[in-house]
DNA sequence: GCCAACGTTGGC
DNA sequence: GCCAACGTTGGC
């Protein structure tokens, strides 16, 4: 999942009372897939800071709670509002997740680039969506990098 | 600031 | 259905 530090960061996420919190406004289908179908109960989920001066994976997160309607869209006064989303057919999804850890050392995108046990990497492949799914293999590599 | 890689909008 | 124009994301 990716985030902006200057919007949301792991270490605000980390200040929340059971550091835990409600994923909403994600306005793409195939990140919304991936988000209501690929994420279910305990799965991990690495939280990524994009555009940022470093790029990186900066922590780790579960799922507290599978897909469930995402109600922003449906408030024209929301930032998220989306017309084309009622609670008779409901468009988007969230997730909740909460904060497990935070990595001692961020694994950045450049070092994820060069790691070729990665280079078919979601995150790498389609790097304008905000929520991608990551193979066991490399979950593994990459909470080996951060050590 | 630039660019790639999309997604969206709307005319036809 | 096609395509041009435009908007968005995010790395660099």
């Amino acid at each position: 999942m990716k985030s902006e530090p200057g919007e949301f960061s792991f270490e605000d996420l980390l200040r929340i009372h059971n550091k835990t919190t409600s994923w909403d406004g994600v306005r793409n289908f195939a990140a919304r897939n991936f988000l209501r179908d690929g994420m279910k109960l305990g799965d991990r989920v690495f939280f990524y800071h994009s555009s940022s001066d470093t790029p990186a994976v900066v922590g780790e997160c579960e799922v507290v709670r599978e897909g469930y309607v995402d109600e922003s869209a449906f408030d024209p006064t929301h930032p998220y509002f989306d017309p084309d989303s009622s609670r008779e057919s409901p468009q988007w999804y969230r997730v909740e997740l909460r904060a497990v850890a935070q990595f001692t050392r961020p694994v950045t995108l450049a070092e994820i680039k060069a790691r070729r046990e990665l280079g078919q990497m979601a995150l790498v492949r389609i790097g304008r969506l905000s929520v991608t799914p990551v193979t066991a293999a490399e979950y593994e590599v990459i909470r080996g990098m951060a050590g």
